[in-house]
DNA sequence: GAGACCATAGAACATCGTTCGATAGGATGC
DNA sequence: GCATCCTATCGAACGATGTTCTATGGTCTC
């Protein structure tokens, strides 16, 4: 059994979404399609249960944040949840479907809460919090994690090139109906996806410490 | 051609993602399979400009944003782009995708920066608020706007009886391992994906007034 | 040894995206 | 008037994929 997730997960790293069919799978494994089915009921199971898979093990390595300052761990463990996913493409996906369905993904929901519970905000407002630090994570770690295009991914074009290209099309644009793109376009060409996700993370946190010191004189 | 996009968003809003395939799309056109694929190169491009398609509208509706308060104008802007998701659960999978590419994504990714723009940050500072109000509501509207379990879908169980036996069996579990959890329990039961979304924007917003605030003087 | 259950294997089926050649109508050139 | 191209359509066929089904060993229990 545990052998057909790390097969699975190891198809998803290496070769992306596509990659993972039953048969690529059993080959992997040195079996018949139908072994597969043995395991797992349907491929959205055998999703489901590798994301978990994967997620066991983050959850795993950021076991210790709970001492500190409650905003400093909570920052802590979304970055880790960040990383696990940004280098990982397809768990984003499948991290966005079921929330709450998948026993791993509550236990990252009940660790980011437990956080936010140390605010000492109304139940509420802890609730939206803790839903908002997790929505941001997964949101901007599945679109930054995205697929490459297919240039990219055929390794006929580096990330670079394509990037670059990219700019070049943006320049071509009128400054005159497009000033933001205009203004941001060289910050835009040498960023880093994850200082951009820091950047947006450290704002919701700066809010929501905002909203802690508020509500506790 | 417009017909194309407009029975293929009929078939993705009435049915879902799975719903739309060539043969489908061709018999509610009234022809065959090959036709299809002389207005369109591939499911892909269907996908995008679907997408786009919708986008389009969504942009034209929120035109007049631009002139009060540039948090207000932004709020409004991503409420505006959080609806249209919401109601259409396909549309926030094939956002995430391409962003920048799409001429209308790049459009929307214009329009919410010409609003931070008017806050006076720096350029990195200016660009890295905009993704993070941009990938939130692509994330949060992504996320809430998943599809429903295949029960759900069929009509065997209402949302709400789906949504209060998670509940009961969230309440089965320990609460001295599940603090956070059984917290927030009651206003999980009664949530509203909505007023959970503009939470979680409020407290990004706010954080990014203050550091216009503080840039300021 | 017989039967129950665990586990595997692969053929077969339906569906999907995609390709390809055939075909017809209309515009254009001479 | 005729040939030639461009536009547009159609559906059969191909390969890949998820899934089902039946057949076959293997192992354990009594």
């Amino acid at each position: 059994m545990e052998s057909v997730l790390t097969e699975a997960v190891g198809l998803l790293d290496e070769a992306g979404d596509s990659a993972l069919t039953f048969r690529a799978l059993a080959g992997r494994l040195g079996g018949g399609v139908g072994s597969v089915y043995w395991y797992v009921s349907s491929k959205d199971e055998l999703l489901d249960r590798a994301a978990d898979f994967v997620l066991d093990q983050v959850l795993d390595a950021t076991d210790g944040f709970v001492d500190g300052d409650p905003i400093d761990d909570l920052r802590s463990t979304a970055v880790a949840l960040f990383d696990a996913v940004a280098d990982r493409p397809w768990l984003g996906a499948y991290f966005m479907r079921n929330t709450g369905n998948q026993p791993n993904s509550l236990r990252y929901y009940e660790r980011v809460g437990q956080h936010v519970l140390r605010l000492g905000l109304g139940t509420l407002e802890t609730f939206h919090a803790a839903s908002a630090v997790i929505g941001y994570v997964i949101g901007i770690a599945a679109d930054l994690g995205q697929q490459p295009p297919q240039e990219v991914v055929d390794g006929g074009t580096t990330r670079e090139e394509y990037l670059s290209r990219t700019v070049e099309e943006w320049r071509d644009l009128d400054p005159q109906e497009w000033p933001f793109l205009h203004a941001v376009i060289d910050v835009f060409e040498g960023h880093d996806d994850r200082a951009q996700f820091l950047a947006g993370l450290d704002l919701l946190l700066d809010g929501l410490r905002r909203k802690a010191g508020r509500s506790d004189h």
